[in-house]
DNA sequence: GTCCCGCTTG
DNA sequence: CAAGCGGGAC
């Protein structure tokens, strides 16, 4: 496959152990990445939904405040769901949570399925947040697609990032050689914070403090785009 | 893969 | 207003 390629196996080691050493220093540290409780990640994930991490963290607080487990989010109403959440737009959402915890308690016992599968059958629970929650509850091995981790997958192998780069197997599979399957959990949060903290969408990147530049082909100036890729 | 669209933020 | 996000239709 093409990204065996560039990089040997020994590179991509290196480049997980830099990555991995600058997550540590650089962790975020959320509430919901303080726990390992399916329930509170399913929750986070499914409020960080095209939601930014400031206005959800309130909202994600004082939800897990009324509703501290499962059964209690399960014997809540609609309308009461509407007042927890009705702040962070996206009302659909609600709708979906309400579905998606009656589900889980009558369908799945109360506890969050493990396999993937399962958690597709719920309302609102997309591919990412599938593979979120198993990695980050289970430290499953699990790539992560969002537009932040095809940024950064675009930029280090110097693919062109298009629309349908989220969806593309090819990003997929690039993803998929990277990850660290010793430690998917640090590796994917190191991701995100990389994206969030360094290699920036909006304004330019701070490539000269990133653990991945000596691997990266993103083009430094003076140099144009490059066009290799598809 | 491409286009589109609803929703949100800057 | 524009741009970003991501799900869905095609």
């Amino acid at each position: 496959m093409a990204i065996s390629l560039a990089i040997t196996l020994q590179q991509i080691e290196l480049l997980r152990s830099s990555l991995l050493e600058w997550g540590k220093i650089h962790f975020r540290s959320f509430p919901w990445r303080l726990t390992d409780n399916p329930y509170h990640i399913l929750i986070a994930e499914i409020l960080l939904h095209r939601t930014q991490v400031r206005q959800m963290i309130p909202v994600y607080e004082n939800f897990l405040r009324c509703y501290p487990e499962l059964s209690a989010l399960a014997n809540a109403g609609k309308e009461e769901l509407q007042n927890s959440l009705y702040s962070l737009g996206l009302h659909w959402r609600i709708d979906l949570l309400h579905e998606t915890a009656q589900i889980l308690q009558h369908r799945f016992a109360g506890k969050i399925p493990r396999d993937k599968q399962s958690l597709l059958t719920l309302p609102g629970v997309s591919q990412y947040i599938a593979a979120a929650v198993r990695c980050f509850a289970w430290n499953e091995p699990e790539v992560l697609l969002d537009t932040n981790t095809v940024r950064i997958t675009g930029r280090l192998l110097g693919w062109e990032v298009k629309d349908s780069s989220r969806r593309s197997a090819r990003f997929r599979q690039a993803l998929e050689t990277l990850l660290d399957r010793e430690h998917p959990r640090d590796f994917n949060y190191a991701l995100l914070d990389l994206a969030h903290l360094f290699c920036l969408k909006r304004q330019p990147p701070l490539c000269g403090e990133c653990p991945l530049k000596i691997w990266c082909n993103y083009p430094r100036e003076g140099e144009k785009p490059d066009e290799h890729s598809q």
